[in-house]
RNA sequence: CGCGGGAUGGAGCAGCUAGGUAGCUCGUCGGGCUCAUAACCCGAAGGUCGUUGGUUCAAAUCCAGCUCCCGCAACCA
């Protein structure tokens, strides 16, 4: 019988700065459920990859100084290393700079452009020359510019639109008759409220603002856009071809079975995705599993707060098996997960080490010991057997339906009520009172043959979690992994099966007072150096000095608030009325969390008077309110105004 | 009133779709055992299931209001 098959893919990462852990959660969910699927006897079609153009990364290569190109291969290098790391079991690593790719994008393009989905047409809208910015007709007042109250006159700057409104019901549709295709399902309503609802808008898919991408072949000053292009490696990856002549290899895994996606791209998956899909005369992908989020010390993990873990260096402390275990077993379906030092270190300790490694050292060295290695099943039977061997049989179907409703964590818990069970099992048989009474020899021998059985099947239902700790236990227990038909049967591990003389700790205990001082030498080791690299790559006008001249380019003044208030629908900012000797400025300044209005009426400022007017909520600020700003221990934010230290003329000129 | 999620013993979670003695892991305390990685096993303490009201013989679970957190969106000159 042919096998299925099953095509599942990550998001591609964003090659603009090195994966941290919650990063690295995903390539591994993803492969623990390719693993999964290959033990269940699927020929699986594993794709990830890295998503490589953009304006961001423009940005950052001009700032460290070298090409984009160089930049991406140097970040999807690490990010292969990592993935590498983690030893997940990708069929297909696609970079959206791989010239098959930019090749596809630039048909699939033309494509939708020729069948009058992508139009040409432009941001139009009421231009205010003054402010520089468009308005749409019902933001306008009186018809005029809502923030200048001057003339506005309808403008356009020239882009490429897809046509997002046509496919809208065909989508809506889709979801109706294939309720499991968004999970969780919470997010599908979610998506059909914000999005399809309030009806969609179509979707600008060129840029003109840079050139780091994949240029528009028949208009190359645009590019295409990031989503279109990122989006589209599911299928080019496999060999789709725009032009009818898609690879094989296309054919056999297209549609995809699932998507595996962090929750924040849920909208470009569910809504996007298939409407290019739709838009080329495509199969839709049957799911796209959104996960949630692993959150250090509570708080969405981010390079700017410091202190970011990173799967490399837990690696290095815990072993790569107790860290890909640690993020399957942590994440809750539906709900952000946790990580910390502390809590990796803990649930190492008691789950790896006290539970299952323990379980199977004290198994062997008993083999060992009263048998020289040898197991065999004397048949020796007592009824307190069957509860361990009903919980073992039990397991592969907890465990693998768990698995398909993306219930991870649920399914390691399921693997360790089997391992707890046979802790439970060694006190209420005693092995070694067993041990001491010759007559008792066979039965002795029997409860060591359950307990290596038990073992061997659930080190199996272990494997796809901890690919290379699994090999390791099988191997020291002289035997192999159980074929996975036979996982809920007992009573099959041969008899004569030798153990390894000599155990060795599979996951050790840690000590998590050691723990923290390594990781403490490591950040503190890596602080100097790290430091000036971040500047080069994001500050670079920072280090460097500026003259004079250059200074007096800057220009202070002394300004008093004469009233204050808060933005509507904005909770950072605060709007000012700030009189600067003759004239009154109003400025908009991102403080609402640190300052209440009330307190800010009267006092006076240090106002940046020359700053070129930008606009925030729609509400010009003209000028800038100078703060003292530092990071707190907890890593919150402390701004505090700058005031002058007696009371000066309004107007007073700073230098 | 922009959209959505959450609130369950000290910590992290399950239970809620189909109401009926509140469950798991960790931690704490007491005991047991000695094969084992100071591990394993047993027991105990600890919760009026955010708050108020409603439906019901019965509500963590259904309904309504309220409070507080967290995401998204917007936004930090």
């Amino acid at each position: 019988m042919e096998k299925k098959k099953f095509y599942l893919t990550t998001a591609i990462a964003y090659a603009s700065a090195k994966p941290h852990i919650g990063n690295t959660y995903e390539i591994v969910l993803a492969d623990l459920i390719a693993r999964a699927k290959r033990m269940e006897g699927y020929d699986v079609f594993f794709q990830t990859g890295t998503d490589e153009h953009g304006e961001k990364i423009q940005l950052k290569a001009e700032a460290a100084g070298i090409t984009p190109k160089q930049y991406v291969d140097n970040a999807a290098g690490e990010i292969k290393r990592i993935w590498d790391l983690m030893n997940s079991s990708y069929d297909k690593f696609i970079r959206t700079t791989d010239d098959y790719h930019e090749k596809q994008i630039q048909k699939v393009f033309n494509k939708m452009y020729k069948k009058g989905d992508i139009y040409k047409g432009s941001y139009k809208g009421w231009y205010c020359t003054p402010c520089e910015s468009f308005w749409t007709e019902s933001q306008l007042v009186d018809g005029k510019c809502p923030d200048c109250g001057r003339e506005v006159k309808m403008a356009e700057e020239e882009a490429y639109f897809f046509k997002m409104s046509k496919y809208a019901d065909k989508l809506m549709k889709y979801y109706d008759e294939h309720p499991d295709f968004i999970v969780p399902v919470s997010r599908k309503n979610e998506m059909v409220n914000n999005f399809l609802k309030p009806g969609l808008q179509d979707l600008c898919v060129s840029r003109t603002s840079f050139n780091w991408g994949i240029p528009v072949d028949f208009d190359p000053k645009h590019v295409v856009y990031v989503w279109l292009d990122a989006l589209t490696n599911y299928i080019t990856g496999v060999g789709f071809d725009a032009d009818g002549n898609s690879s094989d290899l296309y054919k056999k895994e297209w549609p995809a079975d699932v998507h595996i996606i962090g929750k924040d791209i849920i909208r470009f998956h569910t809504i996007y995705w298939p409407i290019f899909l739709m838009a080329l005369d495509q199969p839709l992908p049957k799911q796209i599993y959104g996960h949630p989020w692993l959150l250090q010390d509570g708080d969405k993990m981010s390079k700017s707060k410091g202190n970011v873990m990173y799967a490399d260096d837990m690696v290095d402390i815990y072993g790569i098996d107790a860290v890909r275990y640690f993020l399957l077993s942590q994440m809750p379906f539906d709900n952000d997960g946790l990580i910390s030092w502390d809590i990796v270190t803990n649930t190492v300790n008691s789950d790896l080490a006290n539970v299952y490694g323990n379980l199977v050292q004290r198994t062997i060295s008993m083999c060992n010991k009263y048998f020289g290695g040898i197991v065999e099943n004397k048949n020796v039977k007592d009824d307190m057997d069957d509860d361990l061997i009903e919980t073992v049989k039990a397991a592969k179907e907890k465990v693998f339906s768990k698995i398909d409703s993306y219930h991870i964590a649920d399914a390691l818990d399921q693997i360790f009520v089997v391992l707890r069970r046979a802790n439970k099992y060694i006190d209420e048989t005693m092995p070694w009172a067993l041990a001491k009474d010759e007559a008792k020899k066979d039965r002795l021998a029997t409860v060591l043959y359950n307990l290596m059985e038990t073992i061997t099947i659930t080190t199996t239902l272990l494997s796809p979690f901890m690919p290379s700790a699994s090999e390791n236990i099988i191997k020291q227990c002289g035997t192999s992994f159980r074929a996975f038909d036979d996982l809920d049967k007992f009573g099959l591990l041969e008899n004569g099966t030798k153990v390894t003389e000599t155990p060795e700790i599979i996951f050790k205990r840690f000590d998590a007072k050691e723990v923290n001082e390594k990781v403490e030498a490591m950040y503190e080791s890596r602080k100097a150096p790290e430091k000036k690299e971040d500047k080069k790559e994001e500050n670079i006008v920072d280090i460097s000095e500026i003259t004079i001249d250059d200074f007096a380019k800057v220009q202070l003044r002394v300004g008093e608030i004469l009233t204050a208030e808060k933005v509507e629908k904005a909770d950072k900012l605060l709007k000012f009325s700030v009189k600067l000797g003759e004239e009154t400025r109003t400025i908009v300044s991102g403080i609402a969390k640190y300052y209440t209005p009330e307190e800010m009426v009267g006092k006076q400022v240090v106002v940046v008077s020359n700053l070129k007017p930008a606009k925030l909520r729609g509400i010009e600020s003209q000028g800038m309110l100078l703060c003292a700003c530092s990071l707190n221990e907890d890593g919150t934010e402390n701004v505090v105004l700058v005031s002058p230290e007696k009371k000066v003329k309004c107007g007073s000129t700073v230098r």
